[in-house]
DNA sequence: AAGTGGTCTAGACCACTAT
DNA sequence: TAGTGGTCTAGACCACTTC
């Protein structure tokens, strides 16, 4: 345990991990702290650290005075809300095959509470991706990014089938950093079902979504649409902040 | 700065919200760690701990090399979906006077997947308590809680209006530790529809939930459904894990 | 080059749980 | 009472941004 970068505590944190799910902690307890320090050679913080972010994963949870054990209900959460980042990620950890069809890509101005979110003026140009994940030939995600155009150093086509984030990074030049997300329940219109392939009507939950770069500058308006039936988000609610 | 409980983490953090707040650092910047650390009687370290979790709250951001600014985007969260505790506490954030009202308890054997998700026999009895959270006159807030019997130390009556967490910790003896909870798009049914105040078939958020305490074993199912008119949840969703 | 946040260490003491 | 996690310190060095 040497190296860096990544980080002493990530590594940590994936050697735990690893343990955990192939199983090497057979009664569900975690060696104490300082023993793990000791084997692994780092310090008791480094292990704490890893520690902590497991347990805010759910993978462990740990009791004052008793010790830290292997979390079995959080192990079984494919999609935590928190870390969702590409699409394509979340499919793959529920065992799908993902592929994404790029549905339309248009330029035209801003609506005006786009153009608020988006802090442009309402009369500047903005280009509209939209997408749809599938696995296998069944659609569960549909998707519509808006950047304005200013920021995009290339046109778009329908060829930019890469994850959002990929695209902003390669093509606006900026460092993703953080969606601001709503949770809207919605019954999917006649042609949003049409694309999703289900029936008009069927309930849906919808994220309305704003994304930002590193020095905080709104880049991003997305709305998602999900299959319930494929697709479902859990998350984990704690007590505490940590 | 001496005094604990609340840690001296958790005093920090409280002085740097309020004064984020109060618009005491009104270009945006706050002082730096060293700072912080020097005019707060602490370590960096300590100050680092509680900007980590306004860093993760969204109240603040911070760019290595440069310093650590207000994050005003995320200023305006009122309902951080993982940080719900109780839905008065939500309710009075968002600049409501919430009241409650338990509108049943009864006692019954539990439903077979309830029966499954609590560990326990099928032929095992639950008590159901359902509640509604209103501010004013309007019904916002529609909550079904399930608790085996067996862990309630003493029969639960409409008088018992006090969170769900607090009555578990009175009742059952046991110390609240995490929900478990899916999100769920539905329509609301008729009955659903008729105690919230709203037309049969309007799309709703519900969560479906299992509590767990902090020996990690289940002791509530709850289900909750929410108007969504009159409470929006939102999140941020970031990039890396802390 | 100076100043910022990011990582890591070694060690201290406290609060709690188990036995 | 022994062992565990919880909190806190003082200091080191690194990576990055800004000027």
């Amino acid at each position: 345990m040497i190296a860096r970068n990544p980080s002493l505590t990530d590594q940590v944190k994936a050697y735990l991990k690893e343990t955990i799910i192939r199983g090497g902690y057979d009664d569900g307890r975690i060696p104490s702290e300082i023993e793990l320090a000791a084997k692994l050679g780092v310090s008791r913080t480094t292990v704490r650290e890893a520690l902590s972010r497991l347990e805010h994963e759910g993978t462990v949870y740990r009791k004052q005075g008793a010790g830290t054990f292997v979390n079995e209900p959080g192990l079984q959460i494919k999609s935590r809300l928190e870390e969702i980042w590409s699409y394509e990620a979340v499919l793959r950890d529920h065992g799908y095959t993902p592929s994404v069809q790029v549905l339309s890509v248009t330029t035209e101005t801003a609506e005006q509470s786009v153009a608020d979110d988006l802090a442009i003026d309402s009369d500047d140009a903005i280009v509209t991706i939209t997408k749809l994940f599938l696995e296998d030939d069944k659609p569960v995600v549909l998707t519509i990014n808006r950047i304005p155009t200013q920021y995009v150093h290339r046109e778009a086509t329908t060829e930019d089938d890469e994850p959002l984030y990929e695209f902003i990074e390669t093509h606006c030049d900026r460092r993703f950093a953080y969606f601001l997300s709503e949770i809207v329940p919605v019954a999917l219109t006649e042609h949003q079902a049409d694309q999703l392939g289900v029936a008009q009507g069927t309930p849906a939950i919808c994220f309305e979504e704003t994304g930002f770069d590193q020095d905080n500058v709104p880049v991003v308006r997305a709305t998602s649409y999900f299959r319930d039936d494929l697709l479902r988000f859990r998350l984990i609610r704690r007590r505490s902040g940590v």
